[in-house]
DNA sequence: ACAGTACGTTGATACGCATCAATAAAGTTG
DNA sequence: CAACTTTATTGATGCGTATCAACGTACTGT
């Protein structure tokens, strides 16, 4: 509950002035390799509407794709729905994360993106970033990188369904939202998973009952503690060692 | 070994005086997108080496990452090891293909990448296409798409492995085989298998074993033709079923 | 506060693939 | 071409997670 007057708090200022200049999240979302006037022009580009409601979609598979999107407060889910009908959660995007970037290639979006909580988003028309990107070479060379960071993530990720059980694969879910927490001046030991079950376990490749099932474990061993969606990682050293993560 | 002669055609010319202008692969590669007098400034930062032999690799994870690479001839394989040891496939390039974008995140290889046969390889000194790519805006955009297209297809392996079969899996692979192979103008139906069955089932995240029982229970249902490595798709379409390729 | 509904937990059972083990075939080297 | 090594096949068994089912708990709107 305190956590969420803290997240609150970051698309708080009442939004009309916010930019990327005075944004708290600007040392780990795009303007992080910018100089003062280099933000300026990107802030001219970056649109910040309404807060989204849970539920809504920011796009949708198949749709054209126009923009990419920074998470700004709350929690955004990407999936893909395949030919014969089933939903693949393909991430978890947290304030200072950018989404959509799977559009460019096709232009149209590969996957959906829908709200897990009231969020605020800035919109960035990927045309005029790809304008920026060829002025500014800073720009440019950061975009190169978050789409190969993708990537990377990816490929981590595909090495997890492919060789780790259960228990590390929950472990390395809650172990890495914890570090995304930390890494916004967050706990890194105690939060809630706006995400539900379900969704947790198709984004692991495991079913709900997996997924329930491992928690009851990790808190009768007293990895963690959970209530519903509020989690707190009691042995973080012992998640992380589940995880193989050093 | 039909097929390898084909194959050997592609980076024969005496390689002296290859270029991407007269490459077979220039309307599946790099040039793909560029006009003539782009094309000969691709060209010029362009490196083609010795082929490499079986084995070698092109280079390895947590080298510096200094460029990209297209593969002329030959099948080049990517794995990454974890911090636990364990070695996971991610990829298999054939000519045409680009590989070597995950460096350019950390400024370091985020995987390792080996000679599947011998190969004729193009490299390209990332540094010097980021210059052509704030030049030329068709070569930005044209490489936003690779990134793009690279996180759209881990997506896509990502959902095979958390939510097909063993045989489903097996299917996927052989159909993408099938239709790289013919991108270029070779056999859709008839080709040989540069990876062996270890490869496979890594790349699958299946052990060999159940690699070796698909393969036999495909041939049994007439699906398949297989001797070593050599395959041929007898019932494409029933497998594009299996691999839910509508 | 209450019914109604979505979401989560827990238990019993089944099944697909991993594992272990033995053999066979292919590739490599002197 | 024989000896060796590596890679692939096939079979027997077991484990981890899916599936099916029942129940419990939290959220929703009136």
């Amino acid at each position: 509950m305190q956590l969420m007057k803290a997240e609150l708090k970051q698309h708080c200022p009442n939004d009309a002035n916010v930019n990327c200049a005075n944004c708290r999240l600007n040392s780990i979302c795009l303007p992080l390799a910018l100089r003062q006037d280099e933000i300026t022009q990107l802030d001219d580009i970056v649109q910040r509407g309404r807060p989204v409601q849970k539920g809504q979609h920011l796009y949708r598979q198949g749709e054209n794709f126009q923009s990419i999107y920074a998470v700004r407060s709350g929690a955004i889910k990407a999936y893909s729905t395949t030919d014969d009908g089933e939903e693949q959660v393909t991430g978890f995007y947290f304030p200072g994360e950018i989404l959509g970037m799977d559009g460019i290639g096709q232009n149209r979006y590969a996957s959906s993106a829908q709200a897990m909580d009231v969020s605020a988003i800035c919109e960035i028309p990927f045309h005029r970033m790809e304008e920026l990107s060829g002025k500014l070479p800073s720009m440019q060379k950061h975009f190169f990188k978050l789409l190969s960071q993708e990537i990377v993530e990816d490929q981590r990720h595909i090495t997890l369904l492919s060789k780790n059980s259960a228990e590390e694969r929950l472990a390395a879910l809650l172990v890495s939202i914890s570090a995304r927490h930390a890494r916004r001046g967050l706990s890194a030991t105690s939060f809630r998973l706006p995400m539900s079950r379900g969704d947790i376990g198709n984004f692991l490749g495991l079913t709900i009952e997996t997924v329930s099932r491992v928690f009851t474990r990790f808190a009768k061993q007293g990895l963690i503690s959970i209530a519903n969606k509020d989690v707190t990682l009691i042995d973080l050293e012992k998640l992380k060692e589940t995880a193989n993560v050093f």
